[in-house]
Formats: structure tokens, C-alpha cells, sequence
RNA sequence: GGCGCGUUCGUCUAGUGGCUUAGGACGCCGCCCUCUCAAGGCGGAGACCACCGGUUCGAAUCCGGUACGCGCUACCA
């Protein structure tokens, strides 16, 4: 059954927005069928028009791509093997149903949801599994006939076996076994015609060739009828892995009320791609190494579904917020500098002019003190602007009585440099501070605090260098003027 | 309630019967570096491997039971 060329599939239903959790599964089919070298598929599940999003499908595919996860086939890309949206295959799911009615694996249901309402509470009262009492499955030709000319609503439901047992072996699971007397007989084709999950599922991946079905362990009890299904057929079935779940802090399912769930969310947090889908690949797998930073293509060369763990992963922010630090930090400049140019571009200094070799030295300045993209602008505003204010701890700390006093020794012998690099800054500075008889302190963190407006922040050289001479004379002079003991 | 799945530091995890006084990472704390903040280096606290019983010379690792958590139990996926 393994084949050499695997085809697994991604198969959301169009909700509005990609869900973390989601996220992994689609990464882990990705990383499977890349390792193996193998085919990538989007498929759309929209067969619940109660639940339809206008423009989720669009908006599912553009996270996709700008997350990197390209799929080899599926909507708006086409394949062999397509229509990729469910609704565009009702005739295919129909034409299914039938045969396994003609089969009597199925049978057509007229039951009111009132009288399925009743039946469950009359089985519930006795203490019995709430299940459908196959009440239409002795239904004649005639009756069948009858009710569908005469326009009665109805379902078509699987025909569960009795006393059965229904096994399969979970890739990471195990083996796995259910008794048929605990599924209920499933509708496979609802009353507007449109498939139930498991109907076209089943039928899709079957037609699609997909050889391993990677979803998330909610399906796992699903499992089962979805054997039914390939049995009553008689098609080959598909290897199952049914991945861990996300978990909340408080180890509930990963629901919105407890944080964001959307990859769009994060993204819009300023999470790199990179941070996210490795973070993320984390959650539930490792290669048995001790390696935690990882790039898309090392996942693809490590990746196996043998070594994707059973339990629940918490989702927590802590661990990506590193991540993310680390895959910035190690992200090229010009990536960087990009980038940053498009946090600038949706910033307040949108109208300023930078020049590349200005904001390339400011990035080699931040690099290592920026967790987000966003933080070159708000952990170092002084490069962009002159400081409103003066951070009023710093002051009282280092702002003494005869700090202006040494600062304007300072200025003066700034004044002197000719386009000074950060040697010629630093030895000025320590001169000065000799003749004056003070350490080299005293004369630092002012300046620090004249430039840049705050106590922390790259080296005050590297400051000065990319401020350059007049500008750092003329904050240096402001702030003389400017700050209050 | 029934069925299924799971349970190793706060969190993500390594571990597939002796190499384990249970290893790594994030977070936390301390020290070093140092003009500050980071980054980096070093170190520390933190897990009676859910619990009980069994198998074995030996168990986090195998078996059974219990507890707890989660999932499913829809004409939602």
C-alpha cells in the first residue's frame, strides 16, 4: 500500500480564515509529501452552505502562499483530477450514493427531524446510545418511489452492519478497533442534495488517488465509518494519521476566545512565515535530534509521520516569540531591509526619505535587540526622528548638575572631527573625560540620553556614527536646552 | 452516559527494558562580557516519568486496572 509517489491532501472547509491548528495539518501533509516526493492537494470542503464565507476561499489560498505552502494541485491551479471544490462535484457524490444504494450499503431516509428528535429521547430516557432506528431502511420499492415523486424531503444514510469490527492502523496511532454497534447510520447525502463530510471525503480521495489521509485526531472516531464507506465500495483504502490537537494553556482545544487562532492574526502581529511554520512543525513533531530552529526545507529532509507524537501540544506564545527573534535575526539584510521599508511605509515616517545604506546600518545596529520587524521603529525611534522627550529614569540618573558643563567640553571637541567613524568618536570621548577628570561614564550615558532620548540601545559609538556628526552636535546642543534636572 | 484517544520539568519535547543521579529547548533566576539594552558564554532552580498493581535480576519504557484530560457521539466540518 505505500505507494513510491504518495498524494495526501489538505482539506479545509472555507470558514473565513486558516486556524493554526489547520496550519500544521496542511504543513505536516506538505513536509510528508515533499520528503517523499510526492503530490500536495487543496480541496476545498464547502458542502455545508449554512456555514458559507463569502471570499474564504480566496483569502485560504492567499495565506497559503504567502506562507510558502504551495500545493501541486487543487482550485485555482487546476490537476488531473479536479473539480478541487466540493460543490462543484455534487453529481459525482449523487451518482456514489446511488450505487451504494443499488449495493443496499445505503438507503434513503424520509424520517421528519421531529420524529429523529423523539426517537433519541425515547433512547436516551432508557439509557440507550442515541442512535437512528433504521425505521426507513425497511421501506418498499413502492414506498421509496412514492415519497420521492410526491417531493418528500430525504436523506440518504450509510446501512452500519451490526456486530462488527471495525479496525485500522493509525500511522501514529497505532491499531485501532471500533465496534459497529456504536456508529450510527451516517447520512451520506443530505436533504439539499449536498454531501456530508464523510460521503465526499471518502469519494474524493478516493477519486483523487490520495493515498494518506493526515487530518487532526477529532476525525479519529470519524475513522471508521469512513472504512465502512471504502469497504461497501470495495476501493483500496488510504493510510490514516490522525494528528494531536492544539491546545489552549488550560489544555482545552485551542479556541478563539482564549487567544488568536487565525495565521492571519499573527501575521498581522508582524510573525515571520519562518517563525510560524517552524514553530508550529514543533508542535507535535520532532526528528529525535535536539534541533529546534529549522527552515522549511530542513523540515522537508527530516520530516516522517513515524515520529509525530500522540498527545496534545499547548500553543504557546513564549516559544514562537523566540522563534520568531531567532529567524529575524538570522533573516539576510536585504531581507530585512525590505521589510523594514514596509513597516516605515504604514508608519508615521511614511513621508521620510532613507536611503538603503542608512537603514542597513540601523538594522546591523538593532539586529540582535529586535524581536519583531516593527521594533527597529518603536526599540529605536531616534533613528527616525529627534527625541520628543527624555526618559525621566535615565535623567535622574545620569543627568547631573555638571553635566552640561562637560557636555559642551564635548561638543567642542566633536565639533573638531572630520567625518568621524566610531574609533574617532570613542577616543575623543575618552579624552575629553581625562582632561575633565571624570570616567568615561559621566560622559556616556548623557549622551546616550541626548541622542537617542533613552538608556538602552545599541553601542552609543555605533549611535553616533549613523546620526552623524552634525546631527549628533545639534541633539547634543538640544538637549542642553531641553532637559530638566 | 457510550465509544475512542491521550498522560515525562510551567510549556514544547528526547527517551522504544540496563548507557538515566531522566537529556535538550522556551520561559524564569544568577554570574561573565559590558557605556546601556540585547545577543552570546557559563551555571542554577524546575519532572517521586498521573496513580495503583503485575511481569522481569532490572521498567518512564511491557501488561492490567484506576483517575484525570481531550475528542467524537449533527442533514458541521
Amino acid at each position: 500500500m505505500i505507494s513510491e509517489h504518495p498524494r495526501v491532501r489538505f482539506a479545509p472547509s472555507p470558514t473565513g480564515y486558516l486556524h493554526v491548528g489547520g496550519l500544521r495539518t496542511a504543513l505536516y501533509n506538505y513536509l510528508f509529501a515533499k520528503n517523499q516526493n510526492g503530490k500536495f492537494i487543496l480541496r476545498i470542503e464547502d458542502t455545508d452552505r449554512n456555514r458559507f464565507v463569502e471570499g474564504a476561499v480566496e483569502n485560504l489560498i492567499n495565506v497559503l502562499k504567502w506562507i510558502g505552502l504551495d500545493y501541486d494541485e487543487g482550485p485555482a491551479k487546476g490537476g488531473n483530477y479536479g473539480p478541487y471544490m466540493q460543490s462543484e462535484r455534487l453529481d459525482i457524490y449523487k451518482k456514489y450514493a446511488e450505487e451504494l444504494i443499488e449495493k443496499k450499503h445505503a438507503y434513503y431516509c424520509f424520517c421528519s427531524p421531529e420524529r429523529l428528535s423523539e426517537v433519541k429521547e425515547e433512547q436516551k430516557q432508557k439509557g440507550l446510545q442515541p442512535k437512528y432506528d433504521k425505521h426507513c431502511l425497511s421501506l418498499s420499492r413502492e414506498e421509496i418511489e412514492n415519497n420521492i415523486k410526491s417531493g418528500m424531503p430525504y436523506v440518504v444514510r450509510l446501512n452500519v452492519p451490526p456486530d462488527l469490527k471495525v479496525a485500522f492502523d493509525d500511522i501514529v496511532r497505532g491499531h485501532v478497533e471500533f465496534d459497529s454497534n456504536g456508529i450510527d447510520d451516517q447520512v451520506l447525502i443530505k436533504s439539499d442534495g449536498y454531501p456530508t463530510y464523510h460521503m465526499a471525503n471518502v469519494v474524493d480521495d478516493h477519486f483523487m488517488k490520495i493515498t494518506h489521509v493526515v487530518r487532526g485526531e477529532e476525525w479519529l472516531s470519524s475513522t471508521p465509518k469512513h472504512v465502512l464507506l471504502y469497504d461497501a465500495f470495495g476501493w483500496e483504502k488510504p493510510q490514516f494519521a490522525h494528528l494531536p490537537l492544539l491546545l489552549n494553556p488550560d489544555r482545552s482545544k485551542l479556541s478563539k476566545r482564549q487567544g488568536d487562532v487565525a495565521v492571519e492574526d499573527y501575521r498581522a502581529k508582524g510573525y515571520l512565515k519562518e517563525a510560524l511554520l517552524n514553530f508550529v512543525a514543533l508542535l507535535g513533531w520532532n526528528a529525535g535530534d535536539d534541533v529546534e530552529f529549522y527552515y522549511l526545507d530542513e523540515m522537508i529532509k527530516k520530516f516522517s509521520l513515524e515520529r509525530v507524537n500522540k498527545s496534545g501540544a499547548v500553543f504557546d506564545l513564549a516559544k514562537l516569540h523566540w522563534l520568531n527573534a531567532e529567524h529575524l535575526r538570522k533573516l539576510p539584510d536585504r531581507d530585512l531591509l525590505r521589510l523594514l521599508r514596509e513597516e516605515l511605509a504604514a508608519s508615521k515616517f511614511k513621508n521620510n526619505d532613507y536611503s538603503d545604506e542608512y537603514l542597513l546600518k540601523v538594522i546591523t545596529a538593532m539586529k540582535e535587540r529586535v524581536s519583531f520587524v516593527r521594533e527597529y521603529i518603536e526599540k529605536s525611534p531616534y533613528f527616525f526622528e529627534r527625541p520628543e522627550t527624555y526618559e525621566e529614569n535615565a535623567v535622574k540618573k545620569s543627568w547631573k548638575e555638571n553635566t552640561p558643563e562637560l557636555l559642551k567640553k564635548l561638543i567642542e571637541a566633536f565639533s573638531k572631527l572630520d567625518s568621524p567613524n566610531k574609533e574617532d568618536y570613542e577616543n575623543v570621548l575618552h579624552k575629553t573625560a581625562e582632561e575633565l577628570q571624570v570616567g568615561n561614564a559621566k560622559l556616556i550615558h548623557p549622551v546616550r540620553l541626548a541622542t537617542s532620548g533613552l538608556s538602552a540601545g545599541p553601542g552609543l559609538f555605533d549611535i553616533l556614527v549613523i546620526l552623524g556628526k552634525e546631527e549628533t552636535i545639534f541633539r547634543l546642543q538640544d538637549a542642553l536646552e531641553r532637559v530638566k534636572i
